[in-house]
DNA sequence: AATGCGGGGTG
DNA sequence: CACCCAGCATT
């Protein structure tokens, strides 16, 4: 048997039930796809069947506002997947009359889908023989046929593509691509993998020569900065003082509580009076510290403490800050450790 | 080619 | 804790 049908072989006894493998329906397989960038599947499952749920169809999606599929995405990370993904939805219904383009090409250049996404929906959902190569398929190939270079750089991206275009099958690449997927995070692990359940050992050159755990070679991560961080929670009339992020950068257009980084040195009540009269034109007295989270993110750390605010004066605010109530508060998308911290105001 | 961009599962 | 995941856009 070939290593194509060894695999599909094992797929088709052990394939697991995901909700978006229900049926090939385009707009289903393009929403999973996103939402598994370097996102796992069990962190997708809910968000997917909440989101399928509001918005089942490109039309319906496409009339949504961007805040408010900014909180459906609240929490899986990555947020201009979201903006992409709706912006990609609403071209697809105006220039291409609601018909996801079948060709891969005219997939790729849809915002947010890149050479993976474009692969995968063109061979899941229209049945293309298209090669999806993501992080599975790099560490599966690069056991099987002990390619030792980092599976970070193009070279060994393109030598993947090329053995895996020698084979896929001809009569379903989509299966085969999904069953990939699921050898990759059942099987093929990226730790201790557990090659006694594999079906594809008589392939694997790792396996033969007992390298597999030493297998894929990747470069070592960057030390994350740390960046120290104070918030202010300021309360007037029952409401809280909150702005909304950047339309571009870390955590854009999600909302927080007026926040300034710290500098080595810097007084931290003075930082925060400094930032609420400048950029809020508010008057306060800094009060107590409420809470302090240690929030990681892949490339830097946030150390932030949040204070309590005595407000005593203030003047009208610009647009992107307002006054909140606890009922609006928790109907917006927050960033990161400011949806603990307004969640743990409003739940007391 | 390198960097920015989240968050959580798992050993 | 450390590692790394169904990547893409930007520079």
């Amino acid at each position: 048997m070939t290593l194509a049908a060894q695999l599909l072989d094992w797929y088709y006894r052990n394939a697991r039930d995901l909700p978006w493998r229900k049926d090939k329906d385009v707009y289903k397989v393009w929403v999973s796809e996103i939402m598994l960038q370097q996102t796992r599947v069990e962190v997708v499952k809910d968000y997917y069947e909440r989101w399928m749920e509001r918005f089942p169809t490109m039309e319906v999606l496409a009339q949504a506002s961007e805040q408010e599929v900014l909180q459906y995405w609240q929490g899986l990370g990555y947020y201009s997947r979201a903006r992409h993904l709706l912006s990609g939805v609403r071209e697809v219904c105006a220039a291409y009359g609601g018909k996801v383009p079948e060709d891969e090409h005219m997939i790729r250049k849809l915002p947010g889908v890149g050479e993976y996404t474009a692969g995968a929906i063109s061979s899941i959902a229209y049945n293309r023989r298209t090669p999806a190569i993501d992080g599975n398929v790099l560490r599966i190939f690069s056991r099987l046929f002990c390619l030792d270079g980092d599976i970070a750089k193009q070279s060994i991206k393109r030598e993947v593509y090329r053995l895996l275009q020698k084979h896929m099958p001809g009569d379903c690449p989509g299966d085969f691509n999904q069953a990939l997927m699921d050898l990759g995070a059942m099987v093929c692990i990226p730790r201790r993998p557990r090659c006694l359940q594999c079906p594809l050992t008589r392939f694997c050159e790792a396996y033969a020569r007992e390298i597999q755990d030493t297998l894929p070679v990747r470069a070592p991560k960057k030390e994350p900065v740390m960046v120290i961080l104070a918030a202010g929670v300021i309360v007037r009339d029952g409401r809280y003082l909150v702005r909304q992020r950047p339309a571009s950068g870390l955590l854009a257009g999600m909302w927080e509580f007026p926040t300034v980084e710290i500098i080595e040195g810097q007084v931290v009540t003075e930082q925060l009076q400094i930032l609420l009269r400048s950029e809020f034109h508010q008057e306060v007295i800094v009060g107590e510290q409420i809470a302090n989270y240690k929030y990681k993110f892949s490339h830097r750390t946030w150390d932030i403490t949040f204070y309590m605010c005595g407000w005593i004066a203030g003047n009208d605010l610009s647009v992107e800050e307002c006054w909140m109530s606890p009922a609006e508060i928790n109907n917006i998308p927050w960033a990161g450790p400011h949806r603990k911290a307004a969640l743990a105001l409003t739940s007391s």
